[in-house]
DNA sequence: TTTACTAATTGAAACGGTTCAAATTTAATC
DNA sequence: GATTAAATTTGAACCGTTTCAATTAGTAAA
């Protein structure tokens, strides 16, 4: 079936499409009886007018910028995004955020649709899986609409604010070492997803700058989920030797740390006596929790507040401006999830 | 500044726009220099072609829906959200989230800019701040524009999908009394949300309907955060006198339920053994806190499923299809918070 | 019945692109 | 050098609205 238009309403309504244009845009010129009729018409045609074109003509209508997260459900970007919106909210802008539940094809069909859709730019955390398409974003570059990435991606120079994972997991386990700790396990995130990979360079990288002998023992596959810590937790510890503690972990982030601390609690095994925990993003329920969680500290704030106003610089200047790469350090904040460890090294 | 159009780039290129427009779409036809001299003339002038415009002629690009939250941060929501997302994307729409902060005016901004921007339909949870304004719904309506609301609002007949509130709540009462509670509390929600006002609502029909006594001071003004529940309890518990124990509460949601529980664990108060508590929602959290939370579980999935495809349906119909009015039934699942009252009253 | 306004309606010109048949160039073949 | 086919480029029509000067209808005063 045929797309109704202004044109067909006009029609059967016997006026012309101005008119109709005005009942529209609820402009009060015209007359209280031609109104209810075109209002009768354009119900019985279930007319919907097309917005793209209404707003071709003088292009009044708010601003907004988009954010493509990876997962609705991730903390680390959901409070990313609650930042970013202030931020674009403060400039006067309206943050639309969509998902991609990190497939390539759904982030380019975003993005698209974002630039299709008077969307003024985006901000975007990049679906890594091994394999890296940036074809998409080389089709944004072209089209010279602004975007910002949240995470660097290889092949392609774009503006980018991102953490500096590397640093931080390594400080953590440097934190650690000069707590005593000699025993030091990393529970790290999902396959592929960039942060994985720098979090795990990080920890080896501890390793490497200090006396601590890193295998690959140490680092133990896990994920991002409250039920990854859990299930894996209880795989590791059930039939751990108690001989070996103290030991100290170092979690891919906070919910995990979490569910790995639910695992430990059901197998009895007490934090932070006998085993330390770190995690990492500091989500509010890290605070919140018994013991609280000591984390590695995410500037959220300060990560979203600078991605969103690269991108609207670049929204409002004339001419193109130079790319930016910003790299933000998390820092550790302690509470009850680690300790001090006596000169001893076993138990 | 003018903006730049197509115009503009022929012109300064030399050539029609017919050629510059090929070259933005990727067409092979164009010759390799060709291409390469525009593309340098559109970085130069920096060109933004205009999607709207783009689209105008032959709209093949994809669909999509948008969703308007009251807060970014919201758990109810944001779990709603994602059940949206998962049905939109299976009948191939994209799912844009934009968030009011409980402001009319930005659900206004927010709904015309969906509008404006080839968005077919959209889901709202309505702002209602004491006076409700729906004016802009009637202008959505007039348009013939597709939305569900997930709350049911005064004086708009429009599609809404919501939860028994005060079924829920009144359930919940309904079951302690069943396990002998006669001390039962509400700590409630947030002034002014619809939730707040229904789940009290609720709590009073319960005692409406059984022979306890209601009085004002049962309900405590809560809020829906975490440090809500955990400032409110320790207010309302500091000076408690333990000899009234066990009582039970009945709270808003469950993150005030768990800040509720730090409270009482701070102070020394045992759960359930002194207080029973039942939160609301039934979030991830609930049931790995521990203890486990009680709680009232929303149906989520049946929510946003339900509220994306009355939506699509409406969208995909030639023709005006019947308003709908879903209330959906929640359910109670007793864990570790809840017990049994023996039949003395006090102690 | 004119006259003089005011209120309501019309219609053609944008808006900034896409499309595609036709025209023009370029390259290949004889 | 002429002929043909293939590769490029052009330009006018079109997409569905808004805009606004010009026109027409309606109304009150003279």
């Amino acid at each position: 079936m045929k797309k109704i238009t202004i044109n067909d309403v006009a029609k059967t309504a016997g006026v012309s499409k101005g008119t109709v244009s005005a009942v529209i845009n609820s402009r009060s010129t015209v007359n209280a009886k031609t109104r209810e009729h075109i209002l009768r018409v354009m119900k019985n045609l279930n007319y919907q007018p097309l917005g793209q074109a209404r707003n071709l003509r003088g292009q009044k209508i708010g601003k907004s910028i988009g954010l493509i997260m990876r997962e609705l459900d991730n903390p680390f970007y959901a409070a990313v995004a609650v930042e970013i919106k202030k931020y674009a909210n403060s400039r006067g802008y309206i943050l639309f955020i969509a998902s991609s539940e990190s497939d390539h094809q759904n982030e380019e069909n975003i993005a698209q649709l974002f630039a299709a859709n008077n969307v003024k730019g985006v901000i975007i955390a990049p679906v890594i899986n091994g394999t890296v398409e940036i074809e998409h974003l080389f089709h944004l570059k072209m089209l010279n609409y602004p975007f910002v990435m949240l995470e660097e991606v290889q092949g392609i120079l774009a503006n980018v604010v991102s953490i500096n994972n590397v640093k931080a997991t390594s400080d953590a386990v440097k934190f650690l070492i000069d707590n005593g700790h000699t025993h030091i396990l990393h529970f790290s995130g999902p396959k592929f997803a960039s942060h994985t990979v720098e979090r795990i360079k990080g920890f080896r990288k501890a390793f490497s700058e200090s006396h601590l002998a890193f295998h690959d023992d140490l680092v133990v596959c896990c994920g991002s989920h409250f039920h990854d810590g859990f299930e894996k937790g209880v795989a590791y510890f059930k039939n751990f030797d108690r001989k070996k503690f103290p030991i100290a972990i170092v979690c891919y982030n906070d919910v995990v740390a979490l569910g790995l601390m639910s695992a430990l609690h059901q197998l009895n095994i007490k934090v932070p006596e006998h085993v330390s925990i770190i995690g990492n993003d500091d989500i509010e329920f890290a605070r919140h929790w018994s013991p609280a969680l000591s984390t590695i500290s995410t500037p959220f704030e300060k990560l979203g507040r600078k991605a969103a106003e690269i991108l609207i610089n670049n929204i409002e200047s004339d001419r193109a401006l130079p790319i930016e790469n910003i790299i933000l350090d998390s820092k550790i904040v302690t509470r009850e999830t680690t300790r001090k460890v006596q000169g001893s090294r076993e138990t």
